[in-house]
DNA sequence: CATAAGTGCAACCTCCTGGTTGCCTTTATC
DNA sequence: GATAAAGGCAACCAGGAGGTTGCACTTATG
């Protein structure tokens, strides 16, 4: 939980900042879409959309912002590639919640049975 | 993917959901808390923090909304619990995203070699 | 019983988010 | 060279998110 996290957030904060980047369904499917390690331009993402070509270009670049996703100038379209150092990182983070978790509770059991 | 999603949402929209409450430092950080597994009143979670108690008050209710929190009353106050059951969920969600990464690698890898 | 502690509810406010439209610039293509 | 395709930029808009204040209600407590 560091390499992406260029802003020197604190964990927490990397972790919320790249959650909210995940939590708008329209980021979520260009993400399900590129995660097959397949680049794509912003028209082609747009392309199946019944948003507008602006509106994917906004999301796109919030998900760039969040390290979820790189692009790349070629030519005279801009190819968007799937970063997924990012989401390890996020999956780290969700195994240290529950992972405390899992403390607590043979903690529990540990008092409950002693 | 689906014993949480009580309201009948798609597996991307449930995370895309659960995935937006977390996109909060300060639900974040309430998650954090409670993931040691010890119960909470909101009183008891808005001692320690700049906001209003009704400020945790709304943030709780979106996380429990969101399937990542219990509330039961006793007395006079009510007590919120962790629930690590949709945490699993999304954890489970995050590597069906990396699956299909690692999956578009290895046809990648195979196809170079041959 | 009077009072304090813990919440719930509703109104209100500000700012950000998601989305659009319009226009201009840069590359390809015929 | 003219035209089409791909994209960037900025202004604009409606609605929701995050937060506050005020007040009423319920449950403990001295």
């Amino acid at each position: 939980m560091s390499s992406n996290n260029t802003a020197h957030e604190t964990a927490p904060q990397f972790a919320a900042h790249v959650f909210a980047a995940l939590g708008d369904h329209t980021r979520l499917s260009l993400i399900e879409k590129l995660s097959d390690g397949q680049t794509r331009s912003i028209a082609g993402l747009s392309v199946d959309s019944h948003l507008t070509r602006q509106a994917i270009t906004k999301h796109l670049h919030i998900l760039e912002e969040a390290g979820l996703v790189i692009s790349t100038k070629v030519g005279r379209e801009s190819q968007f590639a799937f970063k997924p150092d990012t989401i390890e990182e996020v999956r780290a983070y969700l195994d240290s919640v529950s992972r405390q978790w899992d403390d607590a509770l043979s903690r529990l059991r540990a008092f409950v049975e002693r």
